[in-house]
DNA sequence: ATGAACACTTAGTACCACACTT
DNA sequence: AAGTGTGGTACTAAGTGTTCAT
């Protein structure tokens, strides 16, 4: 019943599509552009029915043979106690584990959840011995994938049939996926870097913990058995379908739609067109902060530099953080003077700020640039008389730097920067890069190569993969092979054309033809190897996947591919197909950034 | 004016299914 | 049939920026 009612509407959505190519510029004013009237300000939807979140399976308690060893005993552990103790046994080969700060954060916390006689034993974590645990759960995983073909399609049927259960919900009569429908289940806290809560306990979401938000005249979702939700609401200007508060950093979890959804289609298709008319704009904002960088004002010097930061570098706008609640990261207004040094000349370069810090996700910034020389000058005037950990924009903060954006242009934060940036790189690189007479491979190495110039820009990297080096070999280990088979054929087509030029005969003829084309075919293998190898060796440290999905205006990769004959498919794979979905429909070869 | 709360986007990693070898 | 490499995805932390409360 439920899935016949999503279906006809997924039906009807192919005849009617979501994304209508229409009035992108402000300018072009007065037509409808979705199917729906439009809504109030800041009202989000007018109909939302959901089943609520999919809890995280109950704990299931150890066998009877597995034990929990103090001080070389066994110790039968409460149910709770042993919950948690599993968490810390399935981490055992992680090198956090061996921190000192995961150990005291999870040791304090276990001990809060104990009974007055465990408390009253385990005083100490080296006491403890999580090896059989560990052992349990290591062998649980094997026996998982051990398992028949037929038992991983069962199970595989038991996920699909939840997800098709919790993973959609109805907004304005659309059946639309939802991104995160499952609590997160407990566990040991992982921040990234060097973060002072890691190993501090995330405790189990209950439906109490729960606010759901729905439509009033919609079937309100039922929480599980015996329990209540924490609150009910009818929030229309917001997106969010439940929500509950995490212990950790006590800040609020959301379950919000998937990015394929119209809701964050049309969110996303905004942010870009906020991004583009900063590009008419732009070159006056330039202007204007290099003039700043002379004002009376030390206030707007601070902004007008960390501005220029913004631009040139990509860098991230930088909020304060609490200090002692997060690992100690920075962007650009709330860098520290012990975060760059200058050199007035380095490597035959004048006027070098030499970048060194941790931004998001504790991720490594490390950067040489030149800059213009009043900015290198403003730099020294703000390091004057600081320590190391001193502000170095003392006077500005991203709220300030924010109104003063506001006033340039509507819409525009220090974000927008990025994405503008990252989004022109892309164009900019794509059409310098591209040579029209490549084959498909090639021209995607040139699209990869563009790609990459932003990536770098961003600062978006990955950890080089565990597997690197050996694939890598055997990529190279191929292309000798191929090598090996060129010279061969070239050798053969030579045998051949001897022949033919001795007897003159078409069976000859026909032979050389034949080992002409073979060389052709052998060559052409060789050359996409080696495009590989490129590929791989210039990626390994790269990651593209987030300047792909969050800052490049999806319709220049998709003009690009019109242009020269790429399919999409190539470039997006179905998932990015469907979140980019608006822009399929709207672009054209001759979209222009 | 300020800071906390809130809502939303952006981010890297672990893992797994699957294709491809061996 | 097992090993292996890889793309895709799930997961959830960590940012940004606005709004709310005082």
């Amino acid at each position: 019943m439920y899935r016949r009612l999503a279906s006809s509407l997924l039906g009807r959505r192919v005849r009617h599509p979501r994304f209508t190519p229409v009035c992108l510029r402000q300018d072009s004013g007065g037509c409808d552009r979705w199917e729906e009237e439009k809504k109030e300000d800041g009202v989000k939807w007018t109909q939302l029915e959901h089943r609520g979140p999919y809890f995280a399976p109950l704990y299931e308690p150890l066998p009877d043979d597995v034990h929990f060893y103090y001080d070389g005993k066994p110790l039968k552990l409460s149910l709770a106690t042993e919950e948690i103790a599993t968490f810390y046994a399935k981490m055992l080969d992680h090198e956090y584990t061996t921190k000192e700060i995961f150990q005291n954060n999870f040791f304090n916390d276990w001990r809060k959840e104990m009974t007055l006689m465990e408390q009253k034993i385990i005083t100490d974590l080296d006491k403890c011995d999580f090896s059989e645990i560990h052992k349990y759960f290591v062998d649980k995983s094997e026996a998982r994938k051990a398992l028949s073909k037929e038992e991983k399609q069962k199970l595989k049927e038991e996920a699909d049939k939840i997800q098709e259960e919790y993973g959609y919900c109805i907004l304005d009569g659309h059946r639309e996926k939802i991104g995160n429908f499952k609590t997160e289940p407990p566990g040991l806290f992982r921040g990234r870097g060097d973060h002072p809560k890691m190993g501090m306990l995330k405790k189990r979401i209950m439906p109490e913990d729960v606010i759901i938000n729905c439509s009033k005249n919609s079937k309100i979702p039922k929480p599980p058995e015996g329990h209540k939700w924490k609150e009910v609401r009818f929030d229309n200007t917001v997106t969010w379908l439940a929500s509950w508060t995490e212990n950790i950093q006590n800040t609020l979890k959301y379950i919000m739609l998937n990015p394929s959804s119209k809701l964050k289609g049309e969110k996303d298709w905004h942010k870009y067109e906020v991004a583009r008319r900063l590009k008419d704009v732009v070159q006056k904002i330039r202007a204007q902060y290099r003039a700043d960088w002379k004002s009376k004002e030390m206030k707007n010097r601070q902004r007008a530099v960390a501005l220029y930061f913004i631009d040139k570098l990509a860098l991230r706008a930088g909020n304060e953080k609490e200090e002692g609640e997060t690992a100690d990261t920075v962007g650009c207004c709330s860098l520290r003077v012990e975060h760059i040094k200058l050199h007035r000349e380095l490597d035959g370069q004048e006027h070098v700020v030499e970048f060194d810090f941790l931004g998001k996700d504790s991720i490594r910034y490390y950067n040489k640039v030149s800059v213009e020389k009043p900015v290198f000058k403003n730099l020294k005037m703000f390091m004057k008389n600081k320590d190391p950990a001193d502000d170095l924009f003392d006077q500005l903060s991203t709220c300030i730097l924010n109104k003063h954006l506001q006033k340039l242009m509507d819409g525009l934060t220090a974000k927008v920067f990025r994405t503008y940036n990252a989004s022109i790189t892309l164009q900019e690189q794509l059409k310098a890069l591209t040579n029209p007479d490549d084959n498909v491979a090639g021209k995607l190495l040139s699209y990869n190569r563009a790609n990459r110039a932003v990536a770098i820009l961003c600062n978006h990297q990955r950890s080089i993969p565990k597997t690197f080096e050996k694939s890598m070999q055997n990529l190279q280990a191929k292309i000798d092979a191929k090598k090996q088979q060129v010279e061969e054929a070239k050798q053969e087509l030579k045998n051949a054309e001897d022949e033919f030029k001795d007897t003159k005969d078409d069976k000859a003829k026909a032979n050389v033809e034949k080992k002409k084309k073979l060389l052709k075919r052998l060559e052409e293998q060789l050359a996409k190897l080696n495009v590989q190898a490129t590929d791989k060796e210039e990626n390994k440290q790269i990651a593209l996947g987030t300047s792909k999905l969050n800052y490049l205006d999806p319709r220049i990769s998709i003009a690009w591919c019109k242009k020269f004959g790429v399919p999409i498919e190539k470039i997006y794979n179905k998932t990015q197909r469907e979140k980019f979905a608006w822009a399929i429909d709207m672009a054209d070869e001759d979209f222009e950034f």
